[in-house]
DNA sequence: TATTGTTATACTCTATAACTATA
DNA sequence: TATAGTTATAGAGTATAACAATA
């Protein structure tokens, strides 16, 4: 049975990870701000840091956004020199999305203050349950990147 | 250390538990929406469910939206005959609100229509392991209803 | 003066479609 | 014609402050 007693609606599962869901997402979120990023800027900073550079496409598919939102994330990085936009010559529809030596740097910052948000929010975990609860997620239908999450 | 490897910035724990919660968050909304609820129309439905009736600051303040907000909620659902207000008669700036029975009604469906959900997401976890999600939830820092967490 | 509920305003986020340039 | 990126528009959701009625 995956509902709680009927007594309190709120501790029904659904709800409990919607919540700790959006508590966790507060939080990072947060912590981006302190950097002055905004939540998908930081995250699109991250992906860019651990691949050095992605098509602009490619960035938008993997953080699940639409491209006409991406355009102003990416607009907004730029603007900050944190990452440069260079058309792909093998096809010049193509941007490709560099991180710059500027961006590296805050990225680093902005990975500090999620590994303290982390940190805060798992700190009454033992590392063995850490592990227990990141095997526990994977196993929630739908699976992260499941397309079919998004359906509406 | 609740960080994953740098190499897939999402794989890290906060992300995951934050983007697990919008799939559980979309889902349930969808669940509601099918039964013409939004998805905070649906919450208030079944906190009304449990207790019968509550003041509606109470509401707003378990529900963790302003009370301005709580407003245009209420408004909708006695528009559609599924709760009433009226005026506490100790204290006539309250409003008691209560579920009709047109709403226990809804609310019935509503709540099955959760439940398919929580029953899909869930589906591949032992009885045990959803009680340990369950376990391991609570003790995530904050703790649901913990008002720091809506700080931001 | 403080509290309950309400209204109004502005701001953010998002979804959608139309447009351009390239292929 | 199909695709990558861009722009523009409108809609939902939210935060904030000001307000009336009551305590």
């Amino acid at each position: 049975m995956a509902a709680a007693a009927d007594s309190d609606p709120l501790d029904r599962l659904g709800f409990l990870l919607a919540r700790h869901g959006a508590i966790a997402n507060s939080r990072v979120h947060h912590a981006f701000e302190t950097c002055g990023l905004a939540l998908r800027q930081g995250t699109a900073l991250m992906l860019l840091g651990s691949s050095g550079f992605m098509s602009q496409r490619t960035l938008a598919a993997t953080l699940e956004v639409d491209p006409s939102i991406m355009v102003g994330i990416l607009n907004d990085l730029e603007s900050a020199h944190l990452v440069e936009r260079r058309r792909d010559p093998s096809d010049r529809r193509r941007h490709i999305v560099a991180i710059t030596q500027e961006g590296r740097c805050l990225l680093a910052k902005a990975q500090q203050a999620v590994t303290d948000v982390e940190e805060g929010l798992f700190a009454d975990l033992a590392p063995e349950e850490i592990a227990a609860l990141r095997g526990l997620l994977a196993r929630v239908r739908t699976s992260p990147r499941d397309p079919v999450c998004f359906e509406q």
